[in-house]
DNA sequence: CAGGATCTGATACAACCGTATCACCAGTCT
DNA sequence: AGACTGGTGATACGGTTGTATCAGATCCTG
């Protein structure tokens, strides 16, 4: 059971590889010899430790969707002491749009595989897609507990409001990637729905630390 | 000046191809040859009428365009008569949700599209970007004549709110495709919060003829 | 009717793709 | 010590890509 080197660490470094260039250059741009090139490795070592490029792409974006989790926990933790619904739920949707060097890398990146998604469903099914589910319906619980707590309206469906605002959030993210505004321009509508949607009420900080 | 075929009748029918492939393959696999076996040509026909492979893309993102703009326009005059603000954005909105063949062709193709755009920003230049900025601004200016009408609050910011309209149907539209939720969930999505916008008044009519 | 523009077919090209193969080196285990 | 396995390099294979070239039709015009 002796390695030399480290597989996940090699796995790893070749993945990232991978995800620098679909943000850069999309994923069309991303055959074996340019990842093994961007990894500092050989195309042999590529073949290695991913069998096909299948593996390669899945791994890749399953490293992605972890990192976007860390991103949003983080957020998450920063939203404020003691945390209430409209932190969290700001914290989270605030964390999904690109305004920062990190968040549009990530946004750019899974920009990048969505279309891959759209042309190969069978992919969808192998990754997580539950994942953006469970997020909807947990926004949707932070919804509902505002609403019980008189700070949303009752005439709020908590379910129709959380997603809509998640797809909000996704549609601001996809025109600022697009380059028809700015993450602060998108920041500015997203909070003019947070404040229409909670009461007019305190001041929004937002990003951690 | 004679030509025995007409020339923009073929070049339609190939770009025709283009789009067909994109929607249902993607844009990747719309390679010039499959192109020509689609349209019913030979590959040396699509070289003759588009000299170049970007050349034929965007002309056919070119008629995809003017395809969705026709469609938008038949439902805004079918949005009923007389028209008031609430009915064209409702129509509007509505219109660009992938909830009919038609509708989830167009999306998709969008789609398919997105990604070549964000890897070569260059081609948004060249088509009209500033449409999106176009639809945002009618829709800034129907709610506004609805704020005035007193049937939008007063405290509602009409471009603020018509970015995030359009922002969340263009993101419900991405779930939908990507098979998140049915056509009809979006709907309801969207449908709740117009209610919530105007009034909880009236029924919600959609769809032409 | 000759001549030139318009249109179409067949085929070639160099580059790149994902994947596979063959050989070799360096450690570990028996 | 010797066989075996994990890790690595170089190179090749068949296929597809966008584009170019050479040839031959078909038709309008002078």
């Amino acid at each position: 059971m002796s390695t030399r080197v480290d597989h996940e660490q090699r796995r790893a470094q070749i993945a990232e590889a991978l995800l620098r260039i679909a943000d850069t250059q999309g994923l069309q741009a991303a055959s074996m010899r340019v990842v093994a090139a961007e990894a500092g490795v050989s195309l042999r070592l590529v073949q290695y430790y991913f069998h096909t490029k299948d593996e390669l792409l899945m791994d890749a974006l399953a490293r992605l969707s972890a990192q976007l989790q860390v991103r949003m926990q983080k957020w998450i933790a920063a939203a404020g002491s003691p945390p209430n619904p409209r932190s969290i739920v700001t914290a989270i949707l605030s964390s999904i749009l690109p305004t920062d060097a990190e968040s549009r890398r990530i946004t750019r990146t899974y920009a990048a595989y969505y279309t891959l998604v759209l042309s190969e469903p069978r992919l969808a099914e192998q990754h997580g897609t539950t994942y953006p589910d469970m997020l909807e319906s947990f926004l949707a619980k932070q919804i509902r507990a505002a609403r019980q707590s008189g700070d949303v309206s009752a005439e709020r469906d908590p379910e129709l409001t959380a997603a809509g605002l998640l797809a909000m959030t996704n549609g601001l993210g996809s025109s600022v990637l697009g380059g028809q505004r700015s993450g602060e321009a998108a920041l500015a509508v997203l909070s003019h729905h947070l404040d229409e949607l909670f009461g007019p009420a305190a001041a929004t900080d937002l990003s951690p630390r």
